[in-house]
DNA sequence: TTACCTGCAAATGCTTTGCCTGGTC
DNA sequence: GACCAGGCAAAGCATTTGCAGGTAA
């Protein structure tokens, strides 16, 4: 998990000052690891746990850590941006487990994916910067629930 | 690639009628095999291919031929859903090579995910449904075009 | 007749932008 | 002072919905 220090020193970087708003916003992070978070759910969290804040300033904000790398913006399709933590130890990126019953989003590692990198590179020419895996399905909470509607 | 018949087929097991404009819409997709199509391209094409069509009909259609499985809606970010149609011989869906700098989107078949989703229901219990895989990076064609760029 | 479709316009929901004010370098 | 930030309201854009007028079974 990243730490604060890390986060000033990329804001740093970047150029960017250490505002109130935006050091609230990105303890809301810190104090919610593991969660997917949209803008809405930020400047709710942002109003509840701490003061009230404009939600074009929350906006703005998610957009200016995307861009420094500290956040990771995500799409579930359901009609909205979600942004979590870029964890930088990571050398491979995690991926999505999405229950499609109670929409819980699971994290799980996996290296596979390189060597279908390499071999993308050598027989298509294309050079891989990025991937994205996501598995829908659903989740063993929900299965032990409804076993006769999902088995 | 399916054909118009298994597309009746289709619209008549889920006691749809093929009107006009939803075999138009069809058409167009037949015609632009390997595009990834949104809903105002379809729209746009539509009636330059054939004839005026309201915008509101073919997000109707749209939903309508993915819930029947003839489409598969895609996102790739770039905030506006996409489709193409859903090849049924495929048993393993394809993925996707999105290119940062032209857009183009390639495509490839890769089996690799079997395996990992087994694991997932033996190890967490997750039972995989559909899955989602992307690739970000740059093209062999925009590769050639700007070495000292990408590499 | 009844249920289904289309087109249009209006509404929706997320996100971005313009503008003004106040704080920072 | 020049620039950067935040708040608010308005605008933007993709998508959805309500409704009136057809059309097919």
């Amino acid at each position: 998990m990243p730490q604060l220090s890390s986060v000033y020193r990329k804001l740093e970087e970047g150029a960017k000052r250490l505002t109130p708003q935006r050091e609230l916003i990105i303890k809301i992070f810190l104090n919610h690891p593991g969660e997917h978070l949209s803008a809405e759910e930020v400047h709710r969290l942002v109003r509840q746990e701490f003061q009230d804040i404009g939600l074009a300033t929350v906006y703005r904000t998610l957009e200016l850590l995307t861009g420094l790398e500290i956040l990771e913006r995500i799409n579930f399709n359901d009609g909205r941006a979600r942004y979590e933590m870029k964890v930088r130890e990571e050398t491979h990126r995690h991926h999505h487990l999405v229950c499609l019953r109670c929409g819980r989003v699971e994290e799980f590692q996996e290296d596979l994916l390189d060597p279908l990198e390499d071999r993308l590179l050598q027989e298509r020419g294309f050079r891989v910067m990025d991937h994205e895996l996501k598995f829908y399905g659903i989740c063993a909470h929900c299965r032990r629930q409804g076993k006769k509607e999902w088995e």
